[in-house]
DNA sequence: ACTACGATCGACT
DNA sequence: GTCGATCGTAGTT
């Protein structure tokens, strides 16, 4: 995939429905990328980087695209791609992936079942054991990389407001999260909502 | 050293 | 739907 050219919110889309894998010593965690968000940068309100702010957790987003940025909240780690060239500090936030391969581990590791694994960001980090150590790393050069191989294609993409991005003016309504559309993976999806496997992804029966 | 503030989650009404 | 927990980061003293 190319981190650099698009548009962060091109790239946002495109990463819907690629397979992210982890390898670690124990266990090879692994998923299809169900939601995003993008954070385009300096003039965004929303983005860490607003305004040029740069400090020492802020590193990773002014390194060149495919760059991993990994940062903690309230307990919870949070997994981010940079995109665009280096100093041009834009990423995008994995949101929700279904689990593929690992699953048992994954289930272990957030003591949950189901949707519950990875339907929000800060639980498919804890699912696939995603911390800071990966932090300034690059993907497809370290543990994390993107099987694009085994990855599927989504029949379609909602464009939505992203999440908790309150009073930002424009830029808390802006269209910047995307996701399958009926996948009950994504966080915060009524039941009703989901559609079956077949509706959701392209060419899978 | 002290303070303010979240790109969340889970429990509860 | 609302609300509180809880702590790393950063800005200020």
């Amino acid at each position: 995939m190319d981190f650099i050219h698009p548009a962060t919110k091109e790239i946002a889309q495109n990463l819907l429905g690629k397979l992210l894998v982890h390898k670690t010593h124990a266990c090879i965690y692994s998923g299809f990328i169900v939601e995003t968000e993008a954070y385009v940068g300096m003039d965004d309100m929303a983005c860490h980087s607003y305004g040029g702010k740069n400090t020492p957790r802020l590193q990773s987003m002014y390194k060149a695209g495919g760059t991993i940025y990994v940062y903690t909240m309230h307990n919870h780690h949070m997994l981010n791609i940079v995109t665009k060239e280096a100093n041009n500090p834009q990423a995008v936030l994995i949101r929700a992936v279904e689990p593929a391969e690992g699953i048992e581990q994954m289930a272990a590791n957030r003591q949950q079942t189901g949707i519950l694994i990875s339907n929000g960001p800060g639980k498919l980090t804890k699912a696939m054991a995603i911390t800071k150590e990966l932090d300034g790393t690059v993907m497809n050069e370290g543990a994390l990389y993107i099987d694009e191989e085994n990855s599927k294609e989504p029949n379609k993409i909602i464009t939505a407001p992203r999440i908790g991005i309150p009073n930002k003016g424009d830029w808390t309504i802006a269209p910047l999260r995307y996701y399958v559309k009926g996948h009950p993976f994504v966080s915060g999806m009524a039941k009703k909502e989901t559609l079956p496997s077949t509706k959701i992804w392209k060419n899978v029966l």
